[in-house]
RNA sequence: GCGGGUAUGGCGGAAUUGGUAGACGCGCUGGUUUUAGGUACCAGUUCUUUACGGAGUGGGGGUUCGAUUCCCUCUACCCGCACCA
């Protein structure tokens, strides 16, 4: 008996695959066509498992669309700008493109020996210039259309990798990639107007069936919509207003101070003449933005002395203060505090001793002062005068329009959502195609000049921006007044560059930054699979640049993904030596025993729980080695197995071994009995042996099944049926019967075809020793015989006061009255009945009968 | 604090959405072969009981002839956001 040779058998299908372009797709508006794109990977180096799993289930998706006759396209690139290829740069001297591309080449590598149907000659890399031109010609027609502004703010600085941060990129205070604490420093930054985008972003969400309700909650909360009012309040004795935005219109009777930001124009004045204001605005920008530092931080305030009038209480003065919680970018960076109806205004009205007024009523007739706990909820309005005795949702309304009458104030929408900066002070990044004049401004470069290339003689010996320090690249004369000026040395946050590449994929060579003929045809992607951990950042940049290009007219699509998937994570038991030190999987073997201990020391192991793979804990394996040792089939089918494709799986190597155990199972299977199966072609005989009808519907079964699951992306269940039928095949004798060699070709071609999107090399083997014509990656999804998927008979379960007695063996769609009979004929059913009269008898036809005493 | 999710054997997980709970895989137990094996095959494997039977999907309650599934309530864990006015 021969042994399935993976390493021979998967590098000849995959340069089958290559030489015959089997993958490569092109638009034809007379198919109907189906994007499937998995996140681009990051270069850094090597795939690792989380990689393995994502694009193995990307690969399933395209296979089985494109073997359900869709027009595929499938293809596969790098987002290649990032700061790992600077610190490469800079620890191991070697250039950023360089490194880039080196580690591009070995990836590609590793990918292919994955078997992915993928279409290789549209590979992209960000970092390449017929890229990132494309990016920066875009960028222009975004400046066009007023997308874009440059604007001095405060930025979110990451003091270690020395660049700006976008609120998006930093958690807990910290930046994303380097952890550092994140400063605020004020910048001049090159803006996307996103925040402009924020209904029509919130309203798509609605659109969007086929993404996880989990993500599209998450932007929904990010973008932060919120009904309120915004109030100008005037400043006592002077013709300045404070305007302040509010989602408690209702409460204005409550009101006792006022707050403003530390960075609200007014402060910026005020602190000039004012040492402890300006002290005060000193400490909170010294505080950090941690969860730590919020939590521990008081709410803190320092009267600036100045009042404001309450505008429906005459000669009411509300006290000005900053104070330390107040966002200069939520709202208008200003508010009124309202003690009884807020925590935070209680907390600081407690702390300056300033009035706590309740004004809504708890229940129907709780009026008590407020004490420690604000009452927040609705409830009848008091101590209002004209509002006393209104629903709190009635007051809204009334005191929006008494201000409104009074010219004081309006209905609001604010939105939480903040314009995205685009600018970072890197070298390896897109350059900002822009140029400042003295004469001119900014002006754009022209688009004949793109791309603006990125200087190849750079140094990282300094910190900053490489390009800044560059003796040459950044001077050049305006494109306008063509006296000297200055190129922007800001490149794009790389986020800018996964933004579109979808559409750039489906013509990555064209001479536009979007073909829209070809992204007519091939947009939206059908199905984008990537992890959960760009649920906001990615997705909701990629939708917003989407609606960006319809404006400048480079696409017409509405929203870039029609259907998401988030895959879990990957995860592996960690091990410690009883020093502490982490172990690597391969460093630890279960001994005679059965206790783990280290290969070469033999030492005790300590086996720790279940994680995610990191490189620091050291429970990793490589999809090299995996590849190697199990081959790549089997490791696509081990990713898919297990787990829900959308829960974090385990890798163990037990799992591994069972889905080798089974692609060698179907390999001998096959080859073993290949002489016992009907000739190609040969015409259906009517004649089968009852086991041969058996195994047709085993085999129809499987394929509707099979179908069904990869339809919901099911791939764990998809597995379980097909595992099913192979037992069924594995059981099957052929007997004299005419038809028994036909049933059993049938039989094989359809698991061929079924396991063909999970392991694409073993099934192209079969299909080719089956003499199946061209390649399985070309032939037809196997159409189940509907007919043969239900069986004539059914098995019945039968309870007895809810409790199953017996189980009996019906027609299909056989007479109630008849399944009664042969239910109350079981002896089982009598001993459970005994004396007791029969109420009633439900009978649920072909599933269930229930006897009621 | 706000929002969301999850809970089923030793483990990962199934269950056509109210109809035989535990499919399938891993592990384990016993057996049979064998070319050494971490091979292959067969049987078994929720708990309890000698058996008949009984119990059982995080806990408690409810609706129903019937609940893993629907409702109420509690508990535990996980995730996202968070000084958002």
């Amino acid at each position: 008996m021969s042994r399935y040779n993976a390493k021979e058998v998967e590098t000849k299908w995959q340069s089958i695959w290559e030489d015959k372009k089997t993958f490569e797709a092109h638009a034809d508006v007379t198919r109907p066509k189906y994007y499937v794109l998995e996140m681009f990977p990051y270069p850094s180096g090597n795939i690792h498992i989380g990689h393995v799993r994502n694009y193995t289930m990307g690969d399933v998706v395209a296979r089985y669309k494109r073997a359900q006759g869709f027009n595929v396209l499938h293809p596969m690139g790098w987002d290649a700008f990032g700061l790992p290829a600077e610190n490469a740069a800079r620890d191991k001297n070697v250039h950023p493109a360089e490194w880039t591309f080196a580690n591009i080449a070995n990836m590609r590598r590793e990918l292919k020996s994955m078997g992915l149907s993928l279409d290789w000659s549209k590979e992209l890399a960000t970092c390449h210039p017929g890229y990132y031109g494309k990016q920066q010609a875009l960028f222009l027609e975004f400046i066009e259309k007023g997308l874009v502004y440059r604007k001095e703010s405060w930025v979110n600085w990451d003091p270690v990798d020395m660049t700006v941060l976008a609120n998006e990129q930093v958690t807990d205070g910290r930046g994303w990639r380097s952890g550092a604490l994140v400063e605020k420093k004020k910048l001049d930054q090159w803006m996307f107007k996103i925040a402009d985008f924020s209904e029509e972003l919130l309203k798509g969400l609605g659109t969007l069936d086929r993404w996880p309700e989990r993500v599209r909650l998450m932007q929904e909360n990010w973008i932060g919509k919120s009904q309120g009012a915004k109030v100008n309040f005037s400043i006592s004795d002077s013709d300045d207003s404070l305007e302040i935005y509010t989602t408690r219109p209702d409460t204005l009777f409550g009101a006792s101070f006022m707050a403003i930001s530390a960075d609200h124009p007014l402060t910026h004045i005020l602190l000039k003449d004012n040492p402890a204001i300006a002290e005060f605005v000193a400490e909170c920008h010294r505080m950090g933005t941690s969860e730590e530092a919020i939590e521990k931080a008081d709410k803190k305030g320092v009267d600036t002395g100045l009042t404001c009038d309450h505008p429906l209480i005459e000669g009411k003065k509300l006290p000005i203060y900053v104070a330390n919680f107040v966002l200069m970018d939520y709202g208008t960076g200003a508010l009124f505090g309202c003690p009884g109806h807020d925590q935070r205004d209680l907390d600081f009205a407690r702390k300056y001793d300033l009035e706590v007024i309740r004004v809504v009523a708890e229940g129907d007739d709780e009026q008590s002062p407020i004490e420690n706990v604000p009452y927040t909820g609705p409830g009848l309005m008091m101590n209002s005068e004209y509002l006393d005795g209104l629903t709190s949702d009635d007051a809204k309304t009334a005191v929006i329009e008494r201000l409104e009458g009074q010219g004081l104030g309006s209905a609001t929408t604010n939105y939480r959502l903040r314009d995205w900066g685009l600018s970072r002070q890197r070298y390896w990044g897109c350059p900002i195609p822009v140029i400042h004049c003295d004469t001119c401004g900014t002006v754009p470069e022209k688009a004949e000049n793109l791309p603006v290339i990125l200087p190849d003689d750079v140094t990282f010996d300094k910190p900053g921006n490489p390009l800044d320090h560059h003796p040459t690249w950044k001077h050049v004369n305006c494109p306008s007044c063509n006296k000297p000026a200055t190129r922007e040395t800001d490149t794009m946050d790389t986020f800018v560059d996964s933004s579109w590449y979808f559409a750039r994929f489906c013509a990555p060579r064209n001479d536009l930054p979007i073909s829209k003929e070809d992204t007519d045809y091939w947009l939206p992607v059908d199905q984008y699979i990537g992890g959960i951990e760009h649920a906001i950042l990615h997705l909701l940049y990629s939708r917003f640049y989407t609606r960006a290009m319809k404006i400048t007219g480079a696409s017409e699509i509405d929203e870039p993904f029609s259907g998401l998937f988030t895959q879990g994570m990957v995860t592996h038991e960690t091990y410690r030596s009883e020093s502490g030190a982490w172990l690597l999987p391969e460093e630890v073997i279960h001994n005679d025993n059965g206790d783990p201990v280290h290969i070469e020391t033999g030492e005790p192991v300590i086996i720790g729980g279940i994680e995610k793979m990191s490189k620091s804990k050291k429970n990793v394996v490589d999809p090299g080695e995996i590849i190697d040792k199990f081959g790549a089939d089997a490791a696509r089918w081990f990713v898919l197995s297990d787990s829900p494709p959308d829960r974090d799986m385990e890798w163990t190597d037990a799992g591994a071994t069972g889905a080798w155990r089974f692609k060698q199972r179907l390999f001998r299977f096959i080859t073993e009995n290949i002489d016992k199966i009907a000739i190609k072609g040969t015409e259906k005989p009517s004649d089968f042996s009852k086991g041969a009808l058996v195994l047709r519907k085993e085999a129809h079964k499987a394929a509707l099944q099979v179908t069904d699951n990869l339809e919901k992306l099911h791939f764990n269940n998809a597995i379980a049926r097909i595992y099913e039928f192979m037992k069924a095949l594995g059981d099957f004798k052929v007997s004299d019967t005419a038809g028994d060699p036909w049933a059993l070709r049938e039989a094989m071609e359809i698991m061929v075809h079924l396991v063909g999107p999970m392991m694409p090399h073993l099934s192209e083997e079969l299909w080719e020793m089956l003499e199946g014509e061209g390649l399985l990656a070309d032939s037809p999804w196997p159409q189940a015989d509907i007919s043969l998927t239900v069986d004539d008979t059914v098995t019945m379960a039968v309870q007895v006061k809810g409790k199953l007695r017996a189980t009996i063996e019906v027609a299909k769609d056989e007479d109630a009255k008849k399944v009664e009979e042969i239910a109350l004929a079981q002896i089982s059913v009598q001993n459970a009945i005994g004396d007791n009269p029969i109420r009633k008898i439900i009978v649920v036809p072909n599933r269930i009968v229930n006897v009621v005493i």
